[in-house]
DNA sequence: GTCTATAACCGGATAGAC
DNA sequence: GTCTATCCGGTTATAGAC
């Protein structure tokens, strides 16, 4: 492995786990096996090893709507197939999206220009949806919403985990990855109950 | 105002804005329109500041569930309550969950040392819930993951809105407001739709 | 390319006058 | 209680030998 390769799996532990701000260029070095000289011999400052490490990790967990989108006929097998793949991304990268959120949220306008416009297909999913509602088997529901609160259900507990172990598991490791394992499955039931239209009853 | 006082409204904002690592006494001091020396007076160094905004910072934002369940007589309104409230929290304040849940991150043993067992009354909602899967009006869910899934459809935009408004919105200020504004019927209708169970058909 | 040594700066904390 | 001045350790970055 070249020496570039060992300071950029290093400096991808420390700065997803430390941040930006509490990221040491000393313990990168030590990560890599080298010293803190030949990581501004590579890379030019901090800055310059951070953003690489930001634009790639954005990259990574940047819902990957495309193939999901291209394979599947309808939304109700898009969104499973969805929510499977990500969690399944997340299950491998699971401190990834908490980085990420947190240095756009330190410097917003650097870190936006950083990754460019990269923008979702939503309008294939609108009109994937527009369809069903039409046909009246799905209720009609924003393409919107219904994507953030998808992504909102399988990325939240990976961001949250030492809160939400504290207020509902009292600490309990088993019982978290208990609950994590069985998330796949509550949440696609949750979501495809929610955006299905009733059948009509008796009396209608 | 006391200088104590002074002192803590500029902590507050700083600490919540950049974080511990990313917070400067100097920034504090300045803000609270003293000098360095003066904060280390009233509060030893900065850790003991910051462990006082974080204590309280995650009182303000920890689920009140004990007050919308002593009013409420179903989980239907129970639930609407409860996403309405927190909304509205939220509006208020809303760097601080990100704020949390960032310094959780970062040092989960001290971190959660500090809050202690903060527990909240599942049990309650449990039999609330239970009462109506045996009648038949609920469809089977479990707590834990229906109060998960609820806190971060409501939480998740305010944590991840400049990653919203980049993939989502363009960086269109106006229409992400806009979609801020409806997301609390978005939620509400969502969460019931997903949890109510059908009417019987004219088959069965 | 890789190292050691060091410059240059910054930030938390304290001493001591008022 | 509040200030100015200063200490001291740590951090990024560079100079220069090999």
């Amino acid at each position: 492995m070249t020496t570039e390769e060992q300071i950029l799996i290093a400096a991808r532990k420390v700065f997803v786990q430390k941040g930006y701000d509490g990221a040491r260029m000393q313990e990168i070095a030590n990560e890599a096996g080298i010293n803190k000289a030949l990581l501004h011999y590579y890379f030019r400052s901090k800055d310059k090893l951070f953003e690489q490490i930001f634009t790639e990790s954005f990259q990574l967990i940047r819902p990957a709507f495309e193939s999901a989108l291209g394979s599947e006929p309808d939304i109700r097998s898009f969104l499973n197939l969805f929510v499977g793949g990500y969690l399944q991304l997340l299950e491998q990268l699971p401190y990834v999206p908490q980085f990420v959120i947190q240095e756009l949220n330190r410097d917003p306008q650097k870190l936006v220009g950083l990754i460019g416009k990269q923008k979702i297909p939503i309008e294939s999913i609108k009109s994937m949806i527009q369809k069903e509602i039409d046909k009246g088997t799905l209720l009609p529901v924003s393409a919107e919403h219904l994507m953030v609160s998808t992504i909102a259900l399988i990325v939240f507990p990976f961001i949250a985990s030492p809160i939400l172990k504290t207020v509902f598991f009292n600490q309990d490791e088993e019982r978290y990855n208990h609950f994590i394992h069985e998330r796949r499955d509550h949440i696609v039931n949750f979501i495809l109950g929610a955006i299905t239209a009733p059948k009509r009853t008796q009396n209608e």
